[in-house]
DNA sequence: CAAGATGAATTACATTTGTCAAAGGACATG
DNA sequence: CATGTCCTTTGACAAATGTAATTCATCTTG
């Protein structure tokens, strides 16, 4: 049955998308309800059967990508179109999650990109293996990978678990890109920043943490974002962070974080206690492998910038605004 | 000016289609009113800045595709999905241009993956150049071509002009595609039947036709269609054939006609008084080349089976409708 | 066999979208 | 400077679409 609707799913998409009828004469011609026929054309889209592109080349955003991809050194930079909101008159109203109208754009866009980038990845390498931070961007990125199958795929979180169940976390992002894909997903089960030295030391020695960290190592793709080290960010938002933690790491000279890994303007880890508690895969290691880090937000430059000029960043995909903001800074 | 125009268009393409924004939102975002918006995304999907992909793979045609590739010994076979009509319940009342609404879906979708494999073509082969038969079929196709740019590609036609000046003849099909791409149109510019075969002689040694046959021998590329030949026939309708030259190429063993050139069963160009007068580039040409037919109407299977029996056909493209019945022909 | 659960058809409604006519500039042309 | 053309805005409306509530039929399960 799964065979049929399917086919039932691309005959409707096709009577409408490229034959031009109107739902209603859709459903007549497939002998359906008019709400069936919704329903199947929002699933079609929804499950990749059908899909929308936007030429990018016309977005007037090459030279830019062009300039940060040399910049930085990177193999590429895909940038979304900016949309020059000025910060004014744009409505900076923030909901419950906490993100602008203006925001929650970048991120959907930087999502699809990273889509885009991680499906033909999946499609060249075989077998696939892929590193995954967190967060917001990350997981709008599984949410644009519907109908992708990809059954040898590996999928591995670069670092440990938070302890808030949010549908960003590492573990459901692993967790739902294998399940998407049909491939499989690894992730370190351990928290992601230990109480002690001396208890990371016992975690890290764990047989199952010490095979995900070796699958890690030999990822042919890490897709990682990048946080800012503020008040609102993420980290300190979910409880992960105190005020005082906070505070002691700007102390360190911190502008960011990489799962979880804090980081100076130069983009090197800084000398700090939780730096050192921090189970994640390291700065080296990631330095070896194809890393493509997302960024979904103006206010994230600079720790962006100082992430890239680390030289651990291979490729880049980036929200036009943010791209604009990082290619003015000197 | 142009730029801006085209940038605006991809940004609220961006915002609606990437962005989840409604018309009214997205309006707002750019400064602009929504009628406005509404315009742009409508030209947005004209131009192709915007494209709608619907995956085939999941329409259940492979095995049918796969059949008639290897019964016809083609290099591709692409069939729409098949829309199983039954032919009883369906609407089958006839508008002005005598197309019921099922034809009119099959000549869009027949038309868009020709569209598709020429710009394919085109993006491959550089510089193209594209022999065009004529008809419904080849028209929709040219309208899915906006977008795309090839200005060293030439587009000829590969048989003479009709008296009437219709949106699908010759004349036109070169003219819109060579306009759309930048590229350059070639035509015959002689009518497609001559009056006498003394006339076809005189007409045949003008300069500018003779070079335009020599270059119709060197297409990287042919698209033809296939008429039946019936009352219903394109050509009957358009007047270029009377009742009396139907019923003797009957008599001759004709079933269909592709470019103006009448064929019997199994392909074979018939002996007859319009056949040796009409001005096209003939089969033995053509079968040198890499011709590409487009067949957009089960109604057409019987000529178009003959057509592709004549082993001059290296692709096709066909309706799903189409291409379940020529499969069940023994 | 009865009861519940599932999924689709039907209906109704709110929102969104497409389109048109009228009115208001901007700009080129005479 | 007047005039006409072209494009945009505005407001309004009709059509199409998305969605929820309800009913109905079918299938599962106890």
């Amino acid at each position: 049955m799964d065979e049929t609707d399917d086919t039932l799913m691309v005959k409707a998409a096709w009577l409408y998308h490229v034959g031009g009828l109107n739902q209603a004469e859709t459903a007549e011609r497939l002998g359906l309800t008019r709400a069936r026929v919704n329903r199947l054309l929002a699933d079609a889209l929804e499950e990749g059967v059908v899909s929308i592109t936007v030429d990018r080349q016309l977005a007037g955003m090459v030279p830019v990508e062009e300039a940060l991809r040399r910049r930085f050194g990177l193999d590429f930079c895909q940038a979304t179109p900016a949309l020059e909101l000025g910060g004014s008159d744009a409505p900076a109203g923030a909901d419950k999650t906490g993100l602008s109208p203006a925001q929650k754009v970048a991120f959907r866009a930087v999502g699809l990109l990273g889509a885009n980038h991680l499906r033909a990845h999946l499609a060249r390498e075989e077998p696939a293996t892929v590193g995954l931070g967190w967060g917001r961007t990350l997981e709008q990125m599984t949410l644009h990978m519907a109908g992708v199958s990809a059954p040898n795929a590996r999928f591995i979180s670069l670092m440990g678990s938070l302890t808030a169940n949010s549908a960003f976390n590492p573990f459901e992002l692993v967790h739902t890109l294998a399940k998407r894909t049909g491939g499989e997903g690894y992730f370190l089960p351990v928290p992601f920043i230990a109480d002690t030295l001396e208890d990371k030391q016992v975690l890290l020695s764990q047989r199952q943490v010490a095979k995900a960290l070796a699958i890690a190592g030999t990822a042919t793709l890490c897709m990682i974002s990048v946080g800012e080290l503020e008040e609102s960010a993420l980290l300190r938002r979910q409880g992960m962070l105190s005020a005082a933690d906070l505070d002691s790491l700007h102390a360190a000279g911190a502008v960011g974080d990489t799962n979880g890994i804090f980081f100076d303007a130069h983009g090197r880890p800084v000398e700090h206690p939780l730096n050192q508690r921090t189970i994640a895969v390291p700065f080296e290691v990631l330095r070896g492998l194809n890393v493509v880090l997302m960024v979904a937000s103006p206010e994230k430059t600079r720790a962006a910038a100082a992430l890239l000029a680390s030289g651990i960043v291979n490729g880049l995909i980036i929200d036009g605004d943010a791209a604009l903001s990082l290619a003015r800074q000197p």
